[in-house]
RNA sequence: UCCUCCUUAGCUCAGUUGGUUAGAGCACAUGACUGUUAAUCAUGGGGUCCUAGGUUCAAGCCCUAGAGGGGGAGCCA
């Protein structure tokens, strides 16, 4: 016999069915009670909103209330009726409440109170028990599902891109070694280097760091597609927006100039945030007043003058800011943080890189705004972005959000193949492995552009969260692979 | 990797110029209470003061090293 008979709180909470017998399972945040009644909120992970359980003590013995603990797991039959409450329309008349699952209250880590994130962090296990996290994987599970549906309601197909790779020429960053050799007794060739010949792929092999160059060989059959999956970087990188492994999210396109490029990029935002806005109201209620008191917190002149759905909405009615590489570059060299001398790095001319200062500036201060930065020094960007018309720079576009910093990285993609291979030995990026590569140009060439957009940075924007690490449930960082 | 701050009860924190038995709120337990909303009230239990050295008559407090964590920078998405 199945036993999964459960009506969700959510259905509840949307149809009130007063007067009809349901069961529900979930997890009991409180309990209060007196001699007369107890009160359980329960949690069944179907909406932020816990559910309220009237328990007589002359129908439930007082041996199922004492197990009726913060955290243990219910299934309570029962009837739905009008509450008599003032917090809630309606509540669950306990008639039957079966203990699935005991939470001994003196060793339960979660309490009925507000909690560090840096403590959850520690128990990234149970944290999900949270409001707060509840609220943000719904949330992500949202955004995953407007990521595929926007995709695929333009007509681009979902390509599945390696995990396992034997290229390491993206340049993307330090990469994850994959072997099935035994490291306490790895074989050598004569000249003493390590003998990936007897190594399970029979060369030497990694994690990807990026799937675009698979994903330009798709666009060159299927014309529009895009990958969403796992990549993974051994950067040391220890800050609030970068992770060992993050999901990546990445658009390529035939046929695609960069304007082309850019335009689809902020479409694509401005849908899944809407997206959000639209399917997570609760949820997003919830971050919105959760990130209110941690502003409320900060002094006030670092206090962001937008709430979070304010910001959302903002976002997606105001068109960004587009402007090239040379124009920020002027407008920074004018601001008053550099003529002040305020910036850690001071503009001085054309060609440096953008700090994050500079970059926090223009959108923060300066356009207050999405901001698409383009036409970068060639200098300064990757191998396969298509050179322009001035030989300086190429068609390069960044998308740069407030509190986040680079949340899109993208460009159109050098086509031309003399070009490429002149700017690939320029960069001393070995050609040889990369001939697989090089056929897109050899074999029907076409202007195509593209771009990649970290998944877990658009949530953080979306939730109000600050750390990368609590925006995916169990994070990968440096040092730290628990769970 | 660099800079910087932090580590005291299950959690969040206080702890004076180094000085007797280390505190509070919440949580938890017990009891009270005729419907509560993170209920309220009373009582109670709960400590390797991150670790290892050192200075001192005396260290939670000072010094050295290490571990763990936060924030910032770089790298990037």
């Amino acid at each position: 016999m199945a036993f999964n008979k459960r009506v969700k709180i959510k259905t509840i909470l949307d149809h009130h069915p007063i007067g009809t017998e349901v069961t529900l399972m979930g997890w009991v945040r409180t309990k209060r009670s007196n001699k007369n009644v107890s009160f359980i909120a329960l949690n069944d992970g179907s909406i932020i909103t816990n559910y309220q359980v009237v328990a007589d003590p002359n129908l439930i013995s007082e041996e199922i209330l004492k197990k009726c603990t913060t955290g243990a797991c219910l299934k309570i039959t029962g009837k739905i009726v009008e509450s008599q409450g003032a917090g809630q329309s309606s509540e669950l008349n306990a008639e039957i409440i079966e203990v699935l699952g005991e939470a001994d209250p003196e060793k339960y880590p979660l309490q009925p109170k507000k909690h560090s994130l840096e403590f959850l962090r520690e128990i990234a296990h149970l944290r999900m028990r949270t409001n707060t996290f509840g609220a943000v994987f719904r949330v992500r599970h949202a955004l995953a599902f407007a990521v595929n549906k926007y995709f695929n309601d333009k007509g681009f197909f979902y390509i599945h891109t390696p995990i396992i790779t034997a290229s390491d020429a993206e340049g993307a960053g330090e990469t994850f070694k994959v072997t099935t050799l035994d490291l306490h007794k790895l074989p050598k060739t004569d000249d003493g280097r390590i003998d990936f010949k007897q190594d399970f792929f029979e060369r030497e092999t990694n994690l990807t760091v990026s799937g675009q160059l698979e994903g330009e060989l798709a666009a060159m059959a299927l014309a529009e597609i895009y990958t969403f999956g796992p990549t993974f970087r051994a950067e040391n990188s220890n800050t609030t927006r970068h992770l060992a492994e993050f999901w990546m999210i990445e658009p390529e396109m035939a046929f695609y100039d960069a304007e082309d490029n850019q335009n689809l990029a902020e479409d694509f935002l401005k849908y899944v945030i809407r997206y959000a806005l639209e399917n997570c109201a609760e949820d997003l209620k919830f971050l919105d007043q959760r990130a209110a008191e941690e502003e409320s917190a900060k002094p006030a002149d670092q206090r962001s003058e937008l709430g979070l759905i304010e910001k959302l909405k903002f976002v997606v009615d105001n068109d960004f800011v587009r402007l090239t590489y040379t124009e920020a570059i002027d407008i920074l060299r004018n601001s008053n943080p550099n003529k002040k001398k305020k910036f850690t790095y001071l503009i001085e001319s054309w060609g440096t890189d953008l700090q994050s200062e500079h970059e926090r500036y223009l959108v923060e201060k300066h356009f207050k705004k999405p901001v698409i930065l383009t036409d970068y020094p060639k200098e300064i960007k990757s191998f396969y972005m298509r050179q322009n018309e001035d030989g300086k720079t190429v068609a390069a576009m960044d998308i740069l959000f407030p509190g986040i910093g680079e949340i899109v990285g993208g460009s159109q993609r050098e086509e031309r193949l003399d070009l490429l291979t002149k700017r690939m030995e320029e960069m001393n990026i070995p050609q040889e492995e990369m001939w697989w590569y090089l056929d897109t140009r050899r074999f029907g060439a076409t202007p195509h552009a593209g771009f990649g957009l970290g998944f877990e940075r658009m949530i953080l924007f979306v939730t109000g969260m600050s750390n990368i690490r609590d925006v995916i449930a169990f994070p990968r960082t440096p040092g730290n692979a628990e769970f």
